[in-house]
DNA sequence: AATAAGAACAACCGCGAGCTT
DNA sequence: CAAGCTCGCGGTTGTTCTTAT
């Protein structure tokens, strides 16, 4: 015998909808969200119901902001640490849910992977370089910090700015961060950017590259470069390898650009908080 | 102005942990 | 103790919006 089931709703919630959960909520509070199918309140399942509360009828949620450059910053400093823990992640950032965070996080990672499959001309010369470390493998970068600072700067302009405070006002909650500090100067734990918890490791070939990092034919290896780079060969690039170490320290090496067309392609905000990371030894 | 590509956002699904019966 | 249920989390997909060509 074929017992006939409520039809579940699935897709976009209307605004009846939204104000019959908000009701709810105002009862009950956040919970029993299975007893909102099954009094008939909606054709929603407690999952759905729990899900548009948690992500878009909650109080004090920042609907429609962008991430500040200080949240861009935090949530990558906090991925390094916690990995893909988004609802920890979260916590750090008052009105942010945690499919905020992870969408930022998915986001960013197209472009990224976008970014780093898109060959640039080798005349192209990065002013922004990388100095490798064997021994310490953390970049230091020294940089012109108004080439990084495009979304702070956005942030800064909008009239409606709603960046994050609560952990600038409770210093506590993430006491390794130092957001005020000006210096461009920058170190980065490439293990917490590259890949969480794990140890950097280079293949052979980068290795090698390492190796002969003071040698000024190195770049010749990989083909036509413009003389106009920096050409020592004792630092490398911004480009890829921060993100992808294990592949692309080669590629790197040869694709050294201009600030101008190497920023014009990358994402805008990708290195907004790169600012004064800590070093591994601050962890 | 039309179209394509990319970015951002919203919602669903599967799974596991914890609680209740 | 085990089964069932609820909830929360992370991954994924689909839709809408924005920007570039």
């Amino acid at each position: 015998m074929e017992v006939r089931r409520e039809e579940i709703r699935k897709g976009p919630w209307k605004a009846e909808e939204d104000e019959v959960l908000i009701n709810h909520v105002k009862k009950y509070g956040p919970r029993e969200w299975s007893s909102i199918r099954s009094k008939g309140l909606l054709q929603r399942t407690g999952k759905s119901c729990r899900l548009r509360w948690v992500n878009k009828l909650r109080p004090n949620l920042k609907n429609g902001c962008k991430f500040s450059a200080e949240e861009e910053r935090l949530v990558i400093e906090l991925q390094g640490q916690f990995g893909n823990k988004w609802a920890k992640i979260a916590t750090y950032l008052p009105g942010r849910t945690d499919n905020d965070v992870k969408n930022f996080w998915s986001s960013r990672q197209k472009r990224l992977a976008r970014v780093l499959k898109t060959p640039k001309p080798s005349s192209e010369i990065i002013e922004n370089q990388v100095q490798v470390n064997q021994s310490n493998p953390t970049f230091d970068l020294k940089c012109d910090p108004s080439v990084f600072n495009s979304s702070m700067e956005e942030e800064l302009s909008k009239p409606h700015s709603c960046s994050s405070s609560s952990y600038i006002d409770n210093p506590g909650m993430v006491p390794f961060l130092d957001l005020v500090h000006e210096e461009p100067y920058l170190q980065i734990p490439l293990p917490q950017l590259v890949q969480p918890q794990q140890e950097l490791t280079f293949s052979p070939a980068d290795q090698e590259l390492l190796a002969r990092i003071d040698d000024p034919f190195l770049l010749d290896d990989f083909g036509a470069v413009d003389p106009a780079g920096p050409g020592d060969g004792s630092q490398l690039s911004l480009g890829q390898s921060m993100f992808d170490p294990a592949g692309s320290l080669t590629k790197d090496v040869k694709n050294q650009m201009s600030s101008d067309t190497f920023f014009d392609d990358f994402p805008a905000d990708i290195f907004d908080h790169i600012d004064s990371l800590p070093g591994p030894s601050g962890w």
